[in-house]
DNA sequence: TTGTTTTCTGCGTTTTTTTGCAGAAATTGA
DNA sequence: TCAATTTCTGCAAAAAAACGCAGAAAACAA
């Protein structure tokens, strides 16, 4: 086989599978891993892959490591926009941290008037540069490690609380064990603030779900509302719309 | 698994999930906890993730608060170093919030064992990283100013404590004005931690003393123990001393 | 076609990288 | 404090890469 048609082969492989073995290609060629090598060491070098040890991968793949982080900000910012329809002025909302919530944060718009009662102090400081809002902070212990605050104090503070409405942003959601975490400070405040608030919203990028955790914190038919960056009717989401959970 | 394989996939989890164990990734991809080890040193060098005891974090929740350009950060450093001298196992602390509370919250020894409470939200971020430290925030309405917390909650709850010291990071310092500051809310906080404390220790740096602002919070004779970046036998300082507050 | 030159390929050897392991050291949590 | 984990360190084996070289193949010119 000539040279040309090996960098063809080689790169249509790559391409198809995002990574090749040397070894491999080296056997399917039937040439030597040196000659494998070389071919691979001259398509790297034109910038077509990307040479690793043992083989080489699609460009898109390191790309994508960085791109991704973009994407996903973009699906949170979907899942924000869709949330914020639900929070109108006046209403009392308890939230949990993490990048989710914090993307809902940015997207409030600025007349609205609500009052956001949280544990997670980075969320407090999104929520902090919003004009109108009311921040309440929740006091207690502070857990190192989610940068929230958790203890009784905290759990029957949050249960004192008539809250409206509840947004999750979840580890690991899963229509048979239902909503899961990691962490257990996280999963005690997430519980209190299920059983206290008139809805339940878990907002949750689409890669999370069919997804489990270490730790239980309630079954998918205590969720009122489910937002992903998915359309309504995608066939993903169904079984939790035969749960009875709304898809927004 | 080729190794930029297995970072891929390793960083996809930590982004997704915000935290991964060494443990766990271990039996998912099927190589040894070394490898992973090895892998997740890397990732943290090139900054991707954190790397903490037992797996890693996601550094996308971490970065922020700290370290902006500080002003006077060698004052700072050199006033919190003689705070720090204080502190003993056990003892239960009252802070406020300011840059000079923050440098006293990295000049921790990392064995002290004590109870730090705080209103203010970059204090407690700031105490957080300290392995051994418990940090107690006080909850309530955030001023958004500040980023601290007030209300009469907050402001009963500190009552409550009886704290062994009370650090003041301060605006403006005067021998016939007494301590002022320029914030309602602050000052309120402030009054309260005075009020609970057995001792109260003002740290300020020599530029801020001998002005004024307009709100008052007590006398110079309700301070115990006023710390600067000065030596004791400053002049500057003798009005102070004179006044019976000890100078550091 | 033939002879020369250039490029390509495979092989043996050396070097580097990767990986797992065992034991010591450290960190953590009770 | 102690016990259990986790991490670190040096090491050794295996895999892969780099290197030089020689023969084969291709390209080219006459």
């Amino acid at each position: 086989m000539l040279k040309e048609e090996r960098h063809a082969y080689i790169l249509h492989q790559v391409n198809l599978h995002n990574k090749v073995l040397s070894s491999h290609l080296s056997e399917q060629i039937q040439v030597s891993e040196d000659t494998i090598r070389r071919d691979l060491a001259e398509l790297a070098q034109e910038g077509k892959i990307i040479k690793v040890h043992g083989g080489a991968l699609s460009n898109s793949f390191h790309q994508g490591i960085t791109s991704q982080d973009v994407y996903a900000v973009k699906d949170k910012k979907t899942i924000a926009l869709k949330a914020v329809e639900l929070i109108h002025d006046g209403m009392f909302v308890l939230t949990t941290g993490g990048t989710t919530i914090a993307e809902l944060a940015r997207v409030l718009p600025r007349d609205l008037q609500a009052t956001f009662i949280t544990v997670s102090l980075p969320a407090a400081f999104e929520y902090a540069n919003h004009p109108n809002i009311e921040v309440i902070v929740i006091g207690d212990k502070l857990s190192k490690g989610s940068k929230i605050t958790v203890g009784g104090e905290a759990i029957s503070k949050i249960k004192m609380i008539k809250a409206d409405l509840c947004f999750l942003g979840n580890n690991a959601i899963d229509v048979e064990d239902g909503l899961t975490d990691n962490d257990w400070d996280v999963v005690q405040v997430k519980r209190a603030m299920i059983s206290t608030a008139k809805k339940v919203v878990v907002l949750t990028i689409s890669e999370k779900m069919n997804t489990s955790e270490q730790l239980k914190i309630c079954d998918v038919d205590e969720i009122d509302i489910l937002i992903t960056e998915l359309p309504p009717d995608a066939k993903k989401l169904q079984p939790y719309k035969k749960k009875g959970i709304q898809i927004l």
